[in-house]
DNA sequence: ACCACGTATTGACATTCATCGATATTGCGC
DNA sequence: GCGCAATATCGATGAATGTCAATACGTGGT
């Protein structure tokens, strides 16, 4: 990596061209679990899900969901999946029904954790 | 879909089993629009790239980003492609540096389609 | 002109993701 | 029990994504 070349230079600042070293303000773990809340919203479908449960207050059955949606059945339940695994939503049983409606507590945690790095970016 | 049947029934209903109609109250188009603009946000590199960039102020070239990340030139260069074709960075050469730096609009736009989603949920 | 350096692009590769048909599972009514 | 309806899971397939080595491009120094 810097052995086989024939200059070894004298290193400068850390950064090499422009200013100071770079500390690393947000550290990879956390710039990570901000990314899978952010790619969990990254879906068309899974806002419209969203969407659809929480205009609805209540609860809502995967075959209306079906209904208003452009993809399948399966693809639905996918999508489900994915916002129940990551507490954006909860599911309920109810006879032959599965009724889905939206966590709001999680819903405002990853909002607030967006929010915090905008402010911090911006 | 409700023509060939005999019996029109007062289940008029589209969705079939637990309420109303579902109208999509979010339209595909924006929340294609709008999931763009998170998965751009949506990896860990992209947000630490906005990170340093915003707290250094002013502009940093490629090189001291690559120092301060855990991934190669190329996949810097990369990253930076989608962030500046998204508009969310700018980049100037000068000399043989390239310096980015955060178009601050394009952010708080972001930032405010990403409320605005949260608020109409919320 | 040449060479060294910083950056962008290309090409290949592996991995993940989205979608859907087919099938399994579960509960309801008969 | 049997069959039907609603949902979940499986499996295959194609597309998109992330990564990096190799290479090309552009600039400045000698």
């Amino acid at each position: 990596m810097q052995s086989d070349g024939p200059i070894p230079r004298l290193e400068e600042t850390p950064g090499g061209c422009c200013g100071g070293g770079s500390a690393p303000g947000l550290p990879l773990e956390r710039a990570t679990d901000l990314s899978e809340s952010l790619q969990v919203l990254g879906h068309p479908i899974r806002l419209q899900i969203l969407d659809i449960l929480a205009r609805r207050g209540g609860e809502v059955c995967v075959c209306d969901l079906e209904a208003a949606l452009p993809v399948k059945q399966p693809t639905v339940s996918h999508h489900l999946r994915i916002l129940r695994e990551a507490g954006l939503v909860g599911a309920e049983r109810r006879g032959q029904w599965a009724h889905y409606y939206v966590c709001p507590d999680a819903l405002s945690a990853v909002e607030t954790e967006i929010r915090a790095w905008f402010q911090s970016v911006g």
